[in-house]
DNA sequence: GGATGACGCGCAATATTATTTCTTCACGAG
DNA sequence: CTCGTGAAGAAATAATATTGCGCGTCATCC
């Protein structure tokens, strides 16, 4: 199963990492129970073999004057592979569009996307979004208020299913 | 407007960060073009002042054995704000359930969840959410796979509207 | 016009961290 | 039993973060 390779320490170096991205190596190996070193030892081997994608800074987008946030579910005519792609790469090379899954049912794509305003994202629907080679149907919905975004894993639940399996 | 209390580093640091927030405080102040001790300083007062809300580890979630990732569509009976403020506060409580948007519409809620497979997915979905109190409809589609996973802010697109508005 | 104060920079000194190196310990195979 | 492997920790060194301080710029106000 996956994430055998990893002991409970590894794991929850990842969960720390995963809720403080910046705490020093130090305040991390205190907190895992052991010394810096070979913490930081782990925190590279988890870095190069995948388990930690990057580190990103949580930029407050409406404090910059991004005010909208939008998902657009997208339909598509044609969902042949090469189709599928040429979207996704559109969608990669759209700024306004800041993630893009594929969806199983009938639409194809779920994105999400932000501006800085109203005028903003509606220019950018219909100029580029729904305008759009091999795009049949687009339904937006405006953001309200988001009450919880952590992206990632619930290592409450992967510790809880791992320990019963054991 | 908003934004308007940053200057041209500051928002260099936000775009800096955003794309690697591990970055040492050095190689930050290099690439924005001022000493360390003023980056850190002005580095600090982002934090404080909200623009940066953190910093996180991006883990992977199926190298962890998520294999599972769930796009959920809510509709409530009531939409009162008590009963919204309910709901958002079980989405908190559960773990399955990573990101909780209220939208316009049809739909009231847009939920992101994860979980290792699809049995433990359909016993959440069928014993939590669309058991909870309140809740009329649900619908969910899984994701195929994701080409861009950017949460943030296209700061691309925010220089070049300020530098038109100059 | 020049004094004055606010603001923000950079230099230099100091405190913390990160990183390397080397030693030690535990374990499994031969 | 002893060698090889893998991972931990201690100590030393290199980088970084952080603090304190003096300087220049700019706007305001006599």
């Amino acid at each position: 199963m996956a994430g055998s390779k990893l002991d409970p320490i590894d794991r929850k170096i990842l969960a720390e990492l995963q809720s403080d991205g910046r705490m020093t190596n130090v305040e991390l190996a205190k907190r895992v129970g052991i010394s810096a070193p070979p913490c930081l030892r782990r925190m590279r081997t988890l870095e190069e073999s995948g388990y930690i994608r990057g580190y990103h800074a949580q930029v407050d987008s409406r404090e910059l004057g991004f005010e909208v946030q939008v998902f657009a579910m997208v339909g598509l005519e044609s969902q042949a592979e090469a189709d599928l792609s040429a979207f996704e790469q559109k969608c990669r090379d759209w700024p306004l569009v800041r993630e893009c899954h594929m969806l199983n049912g009938e639409v194809d794509f779920i994105l999400k996307c932000v501006a800085p305003d109203l005028s903003t994202f509606h220019s950018f629907l219909i100029s580029d979004l729904t305008a759009a080679e091999n795009v049949a149907s687009v339904k937006t919905s405006l953001v309200i208020r988001s009450t919880k975004e952590e992206p990632g894993v619930p290592f409450e639940v992967l510790e809880e299913r791992l320990s019963k399996s054991a």
